[in-house]
Order: C-alpha cells, then sequence, then structure tokens
DNA sequence: TATGAATGAGTCTTCATTCAT
DNA sequence: TATGAATGAAGACTCATTCAT
C-alpha cells in the first residue's frame, strides 16, 4: 500500500517542479518521467494524459476556491436582501478575502500553477472563470444598489471590468514573490480602494 | 515591383491569422507557409526566424506605444512640479488615454497579438514593461503628494498593482471584443473609478 | 530478450554502413533508420543524439587503445630509468606495436570510423590525441637520452613531428586496404626505418 | 574593368575566410555572400558552384605544386641515371625541399584551405595524389637502388608508406603554425630523419 | 553584371502517446 | 504495477541552386 502510491506521488512532485519550472505547454512528460526514475509506461498508468496529471495537482484546490466563492457570494447576497442600510460594510469583505487567500497561500504552488502556469492546458482560462463568478454576482449587487439609490444601471462591461480588477488584485498576492503577511497587510489597501473606486462611478 | 513585396505580405497575412488562432508557441510555420502557397524557403528569405516574423507584426505599433507612453508621463510631471494646486485633473488623464486608445484600435490586430497571443516569445512580458512604466511615473506622483498632503509614503507593492490595474483596465478595452466607441465610452467610468480608489488610500 | 536488443542492433549496423560510406557529417540519420526499418523516435529511444550513436561504435575500441598506450609507455618509461645500457632494444617497441595492431585489426571497421570517418564529430581529433600521447612520452625519452648521450636537447616541433610520422605509420595499417598478415609484417620495417631515422638526428 | 573584378575578389576573400573558418562542407554561401554585401545571384555569375569558388582559390597553386613536383623528380631521375656513385646527396633533395616550401609559404592561405579544410569538395584527397606522385618517383628510385646494391626489392606498400611519411612531413611545416624560418629551419633535420630511416631499411 | 525572390528537399531533434509483456 | 520499445507526425531551420528581370 506504500509502494503503490509512492510512485504516483513522486510523478506528481516531479511534475510540480517541472511545471513550475517551464509551464504546462513546454514541459516535457519525458523530464517528468527521467527525474522521477520511472518509464513513460508508468506514468500513463496512474495518469490518463499531461493534462490530467496538471489537473491531479491543482483539481482539488481549485474546486475549493470556486465553492468557496460561492459560498461566500451567496451569503453576501442573501445579508443584502435582508440589511436595511444601504450602506456597505467592508469588514466582511475583507473578512473573506482574508480567508480565501490564508487558503490559497496554503496552496501556494498549486495556485501559482492554476494562475501563471497553465497556458496551454484547459486551465488556461481559470482566471476568467473566476471573473465570470465574480461578474455574476456583482450583477446582482450593482442591480440592487441602483434601484435602492435610483441611479442607472451599471452597463454589463463596467462590471466585467471591475470583477477583473478585483480578481487581478487578488491574483498578484498569490502571483508576486511577497510574504503572506504581507499580502494580508496590502488586503486592506485593496478592499479600500475598489470600494471607494465602486463608489466613484455612481457621483 | 508589385509581385516582389506579394509574397512577404501574404506571409505577414497568414501569420497573423495563424498567430490569432494559436498563439505564438502554437502556431506552426509550416502552416503559415502552407497557406500563403509558399515554400518555407521563401519565409526564411523574408524573416529571420520565428520570431522576426511575430516582430514584423508587432514592433512598429508597440514602439510607437511606448514612445507616447514616455512623452505622456513627461508632460505630466512637469506640470505637476509647476502647478501650484494640489488637485488633480482628470482631463488630461482622460485625454491622454483616448489618444493612445484611438492608436490601439487602429493596430487593432497588432496589440491582441502582443496582449494575448506573444506567449514563447521575446514579447510575453509587454504587459508588464508597460506596467513598470507606469509604476516609475506613479511612484513620483505618489511622492509628490505624500509630501504635498503630508501623508505617508505609500509602499512599492501598492504602487506596483495600481500601475497593473490601470494597464489591465486598458488592455481590456482593447482585448475584449467591443468597438472603439464603446471603449471610449468606458474610458470616462475608468478614470474615475482609479482616481477615486486612489484617493480612497489617502483617507 | 531477443527482439529487445535486436533494433538497437540493427541501428548501430545500419548506421555503421552509413557512416562508412559518407563520413559522420554527411550521414543521414533518416537514411540510418530507413535502412534499418525503424523510425526516427526508435532511434531516438536507444541514443540521445546522432554523436551518441557514433560514440555507440567507437567508444570502447577507443577507451581500450588509449588505455594500452598508456600502459605501455610507462611501462617503457619504467624500464629505460633502471637500464643501464644506453641501446634502444627494439624488440619491445615491435611486440607492443603488433599487440596494438591486433587489437585494432579486430576492430577493423570502428578504427576505420574513428580515424578516417568522423570529421563533424568530437572524435574528428583523436589521431591529435594519440599524436599528444605519444609527444609526451617522446619528450621524456629524447630528454633521458639527450643526457646519457650528452647532445644538445631536441626541439619540441621535432618531437611533435616525430610522434606524428609514428602514429600516421600506424594509422596507415588500419585503413589501408591489407591484410593483418601483410600490415604485421610491415610492422618490422616501419620500427627499423623510424629507430634509424630517429638516431639520424644525433648524427 | 575595376568595378568588375572587384565583386569577384571580394567574394574570394570572403569565401576564403568562410572556408578557413569552417571547411569547405560546412561553410555556407550565404554567409559568404552575406559578409560580401553581395547577393547570391552574383555569385553564381562569377562561379559555377560551390566548388569552383574553392577551387578559384587553390587551383593555381595546386597546380603549380603538382608542376615543380614533376620537373624536381623528373631531374633527379635523369641525375641518378647518369651519376656513377651510388651514394645518395641530400643537398639536392634538400634545395628542392626549400624551393618547394618557400613557393608554399607564399601561398600559405592556400595550402591551408587544400591539405586542412578541403573536406567534402573534390579536392580532399590532394595529400593522396602528392602521395602518389612521389610513389612513383621513389619506386623507381628504390628499384634503381635495390639493383645497384644488389638488395631486395622493396614493396609496394613501403614504398607508399615512405613517400606518406614524406609528403607528411612537408605538410605539417604548413598547417602547424610556425614561421617560415622555423620551418626552413626543420627541413634539414627532416631531410635527415628520412634518409637515414630509408636506409636503414637496407641494413 | 547583378538582383531578389523562390524552390524543395533536407537537417537533427522532440513530442505525447500506445501497447505487448 | 510497471517496463521498454516503438510510433509517426511535427517542430524550426538551413542549404545549394535557379532564374526572370
Amino acid at each position: 500500500m506504500k509502494q503503490e502510491t509512492q510512485t504516483r506521488e513522486k510523478l506528481q512532485q516531479t511534475a510540480k517542479e517541472e511545471f513550475m519550472e517551464k509551464g504546462y505547454a513546454a514541459a516535457s512528460l519525458r523530464n517528468i518521467c527521467r527525474k522521477a526514475n520511472v518509464t513513460t509506461g508508468a506514468l500513463y498508468f496512474f495518469f490518463k494524459d499531461k493534462e490530467d496529471l496538471f489537473g491531479s495537482l491543482v483539481d482539488e484546490p481549485l474546486k475549493k476556491i470556486y465553492e468557496f466563492m460561492k459560498t461566500h457570494y451567496e451569503v453576501e447576497i442573501k445579508e443584502l436582501k435582508t440589511a436595511a442600510t444601504k450602506n456597505h460594510d467592508s469588514k466582511e469583505d475583507t473578512e473573506a478575502a482574508v480567508m480565501a487567500l490564508n487558503y490559497m497561500f496554503e496552496h501556494h504552488d498549486e495556485f501559482t500553477l492554476l494562475l501563471t502556469k497553465s497556458a496551454g492546458s484547459r486551465y488556461e482560462n481559470c482566471t476568467d472563470r473566476f471573473v465570470e463568478i465574480s461578474e455574476a454576482h456583482y450583477r446582482v449587487l450593482a442591480d440592487e444598489m441602483s434601484e435602492r439609490c435610483q441611479t442607472e444601471k451599471i452597463d454589463d462591461y463596467t462590471i466585467h471590468w471591475i470583477s477583473h480588477l478585483q480578481i487581478l488584485s487578488f491574483v498578484q498576492l498569490i502571483t508576486h514573490d511577497i510574504s503572506k503577511e504581507e499580502a494580508l497587510k496590502h488586503i486592506n489597501t485593496i478592499v479600500k480602494f475598489l470600494i471607494n473606486g465602486w463608489f466613484g462611478i455612481y457621483k
């Protein structure tokens, strides 16, 4: 039971190194096998193909973070609907951001792979998918606010773009070589910036 | 005199198509030649190698936009130093943005190549270079403001991140499939958002 | 177990034919594979690259002959130092030559490749290396003799040139299409010629 | 009349550089043309093909040295027949060698091309042809001596081999990076060595 | 005289993948 | 579980040569 999984894990480890170094497309399965002291055949016993190998590294963290986003957004919408006040409280946003960030720092390598080394694989647009989720959320949020404040509806492009800014701000905290402590420090600035920017649109 | 340049241009055209479709790395010179009804040798008569071919499409627009940024930023700094008021005037920013945008829409394909299809080539980090230029500029700007307003200095990471937001906002206007008219419309929102976000940091 | 090595050996055989016919540089891996009824991929499974394929044919014989030279020369120097007489005994030289020749005739093809078909590969200067080894040896020998006979020291160029003559004499016995028996017959003449030539210098 | 030959000569000059650097086979006509600031078409106006270009550099010196050998050998044979004495006079040999050497040093580059850079061209065996000429001469010489001295005939291989030694000794004076003065100094040693070696066979 | 364009076959090498054992 | 062998297509690039103008 030990030996069995050992090869698989060894492969994952060397694969991670190779993907990190060269990115998905330029990574060579041969190299990965060679470094793991294993033949190509072995790799294909454990993994369907190159993409499956890459996926085995990133699938779970990716799924988790998707779920986290979903849950967080659902809660936020619910609270928005029940809340009387129209004032947005940035505390909750920051808290959620911190939680997400904590998780991502725990799987720093995996998210680095996803966010900067996945070109050529089915994951290459994963940032876009984050944006899409964010977008859907902010669409609702913005509409709610427009109604309450009696302002004009914000167009789709703007929603998309702001979502992208937000996601990017997040992604950078992972992909730029800074420590978790530093990242947490910056979160406040980011949230402040984005909220002020956002409200600036309504003026 | 016609026939002479015809092949070169035909190659550039089919190359553009191939690069657009598959990106630099995955593009195949064989395919490009086949589509252009030309042998590989012919391609290598006109272009030194794959990168040179790609460069022949994007080099000039890239150079022009670099120069534009440089000039614009120089002027802005000069005005900042001579200006008495501490109030930032967004009109000029918007004007410059509009000019840049106009130029980029005139070379829409080329900038799409540069910004989203250049992975694997020497141009793959061209967005980062835009950010760097922006960063240097905002560093100066922020320091000037800190002094005038007697506020704390903004740290480097924040400057970098804001620069990135700004460049990204711009890049999206090109890479997302919207018309020039729409893009111009959004510029105002973007500038407003960024300026408000920026001032939000000082609160 | 048979089939496994069969392809590798088949490749080596057709490679030998191609290298023999065209020399290293002009030999085509495609041809080699075609003649062996094998795809290029198969070749690269067994051999790292063109040079590795060539090396797989000649490396061992080359190493052996280097070792033989080294050993033989070491012994000769040792005997020289212990010997009282200043007269050189050609018997031992001849014996060593015969042994080397025997080995080289056993690997006639390989040495032909090395000595006349290796241009363009890392082995192209292997004759020069033989000469260098010989040179170092004769340098010592000549100095010892100069001292004993109270004659002038022989200059480096002459040592180099004589070493080259000697190596060439040897090489010819392999590269000229003569039988082993004939070659062995000529060895005596060669040794006589070289020794007389050598002593001629001192007159 | 000036301009006309100018291009041709420029081409020959850059060709010489390229051949010297890379050898015949690896030399690239493209490179040669590029360095000469001339198109490939121009090259093919002046020269039939690659070999013709190479030949234009070496043909004349080669022809001259062939003729010199022929003449010298004819004279020597004639003198041998009329001479009563059986003693060989090395003076004449040395004189001829010095003359040949002088000529070769005047065309040092050309002979370097011929002797060490011609692999792949029709000239690659030019050393062998020198040897053949020498061989024919020594065949006659040796037979004459055998008869006069009442010794056994020397076999063809030995004649061939000695001729090769002699030619090689000569060639080295050109191909090893030594000055003309040094080369002339060594000639005496070489002639002494070879003559003593030669007579050693008869003992 | 010389250009500039183009050919077309060829170079070595790398790749992800498959499959009998 | 894993091996070792093999596929076959594709990769970028270089070459000597030709020829209309």
